[in-house]
DNA sequence: TTGTAAGCGTTATCAG
DNA sequence: CTGATAACGCTTACAA
């Protein structure tokens, strides 16, 4: 790898010159810099970044710490952390797979000079707690964690709201039995969904039964064999509200299977509005969350506090949610498959079309839906 | 932040000595080492990653560049690359959102000292030529790349295999009018996929017509809006073959909507085995892709040049695909939903019962899926 | 406008 | 086993 002195040493001049040269307006005659530019690109230099950064003390980066990278919510996260980092003048380091609060330290410590403060997806409470500890001198943005203000700000999502929401709706079309597919223990958004549901039928005078709890872990899977459960109970539910989308579909499949109508017999309503639940039979009912614009507000919290300074204020940002009623809920409302309305929010994503694999090629698509 | 000197200084060692009780094990007194650990976990130092990897001139790091960050077939390669690259003892900085040649080249750049090499997602040709370009003391690899062997070696799906099988099972059913939703134009997948149509079809004696290819861009929407296109077809086909799933859903859901039985009046198949694809009416057969090997490949491959040195070789490796049958294209198998057996290949996910979102589960209900 | 030289936080070499 | 000290590649006063 050539180094600044090689490029010095050809170019005629001192690295200090090449330096200047590379750093943008400092003071060196365009002739110079050209010639140096010249020089550097027939020989293959680039600065080093890490060199640079131990000089300047900023990387220009920020890590981002997650339990897992998978599924349609986490690549949507990180691409809103990407987009609205990179149009700062940041990167992003990713490192994922940090469940527990042991390997969230071990991975923060790896990242120590190579990046300017991180942004951490911490479902757990240990985890949180760790990484507070750690994060002196070292700005740090928590994201849907599960203690709202421990010393660190955070961005959390509305999930007790978006749950309170569409159980209410549901109540509004008259169901008075309706059950519930749980989240995993001790998972936050699972928690505070569930609380969210209790709340509604609470508030509508109806009496929450655990009974009507059905256990679930998110996986398609266990909306599948959740059917089962639901069917069996007594007196037997109108609805179901699922605590996320993926178990709303292996629920529904599960129910169709069984011979019963949607919504007509039972009525069932997901959680995160995924790309698919318009495209389901019927159009699932759901809670749109959005997992772009929780990236993006992490960034820029995370920006402001860089640029002010000080790890500053822990208040608590909250993402809302939305209601999307589509057919599977009962409520009326025909119109389908839904327009691409211009939409606020996130810039749209380039280059789509031209990517390789099966993800959606543009950004309206997934991020205008309707809502109610 | 704490540096080695401080810890020296308060320790009452040599820097050097610091260093060496922080690198494992070198020759240092065990009392002097936990000396210095204590010390050191006192004042909360931790060696400073970009300073170490300057002098070491090892960053114990894979830079992954990727078009997009989107969907469920990126982020399973991601973590086929996370998991198999941590297991190694690397990192990853993963950096996105580079369609066309100059940002590509661009992130390529500011990696530099950063990362020991790169693993390149480059769906265009002008891409890989420009990564192989810059590539030269830097092991690149490619995956999926539009040119197989440029110099670098490379990774790819085969696409082609996966779409001949899939038509020709559908050829087998006794369709001969078969149509297909193709992918977006210049995108590699898409087009191996349409090449292995088109051969099903003159192999079995069919002549393949323009007009049953109908475009697509490997969204839900697009599938949608091709039912329209392949009713209006004279004589109307008996089956369609879409070039991934999300258009098989979209698809599918126009056809119902038009009272199109499935698979009696018109069978459809898709390509990926996205989670969901079980989970339809009726279950989709598809085309499997091991998106979390082709990362795990990826790794390996890396590995196995860094460690030996040289750019190396450019053979291309191709993961292969796999059919599997459903009830969407009408073959006879009823059973369902399928059991989770298990599976050779990747470790499975850990923790992620607990893991916060929409996402699934576990890696069972994922991975494990009926082969046929 | 350009050059010299002192760091940035480590590791590695070579003495002790 | 431990301690100086010279790199690593770069930026940035300070001088010229």
């Amino acid at each position: 790898m050539a180094t600044i002195r090689d490029v010095a040493r050809l170019a005629g001049v001192s690295i200090a010159t090449v330096s200047r040269a590379f750093n943008g307006s400092s003071r060196v005659s365009d002739e110079t810099r050209r010639h140096v530019h010249d020089v550097a690109a027939r020989i293959g230099y680039w600065p080093n970044t890490a060199a640079r950064s131990l000089t300047t003390s900023r990387t220009l980066t920020i890590g981002v710490l997650l339990p897992d990278l998978y599924g349609e919510f986490f690549s949507e996260v990180i691409r809103g952390i990407d987009q609205t980092a990179r149009a700062e003048g940041y990167q992003i380091l990713v490192s994922s797979s940090h469940a527990d609060a042991e390997t969230l330290v071990t991975a923060t410590r790896s990242m120590r000079g190579l990046v300017d403060g991180i942004i951490v997806m911490a479902p757990h409470e240990g985890a949180s707690r760790a990484v507070t500890q750690i994060s002196e001198n070292f700005i740090a943005v928590l994201l849907n964690p599960r203690v709202a203000a421990e010393g660190c700000p955070s961005i959390s999502i509305a999930n007790y709201d978006g749950a309170y929401a569409v159980v209410t709706h549901l109540l509004k079309q008259g169901h008075r039995v309706i059950a519930t597919v749980k989240g995993p223990a001790g998972n936050v958004d699972a928690e505070e969904r569930l609380r969210g549901y209790r709340a509604a039928l609470r508030d509508a005078g109806v009496d929450p039964s655990t009974r009507w709890e059905i256990p679930g872990d998110f996986t398609e899977s266990s909306g599948h064999w959740s059917a089962r459960q639901i069917l069996r109970l007594n007196p037997r539910p109108t609805a179901v509200a699922a605590a996320n989308d993926y178990m709303a579909v292996g629920l529904m499949s599960a129910l169709r299977d069984a011979g019963i109508r949607m919504p007509e017999e039972m009525a069932v309503t997901g959680f995160d509005d995924i790309a698919i639940a318009q495209f389901l039979s019927p159009p699932l009912t759901t809670v749109h969350v959005d997992a772009y614009g929780l990236g993006e507000r992490a960034v820029r919290r995370w920006l402001a506090l860089s640029r002010s300074g000080e790890n500053g204020t822990q208040a608590g940002d909250i993402v809302p949610t939305q209601l999307v009623v589509r057919r599977s809920c009962g409520a009326p409302r025909p119109q389908e498959p839904e327009a691409p309305p211009a939409e606020e929010g996130a810039p749209s994503r380039t280059a789509h079309a031209q990517t390789s694999r099966g993800e959606r090629a543009d950004s309206d698509v997934r991020r205008g839906r309707n809502r109610m």
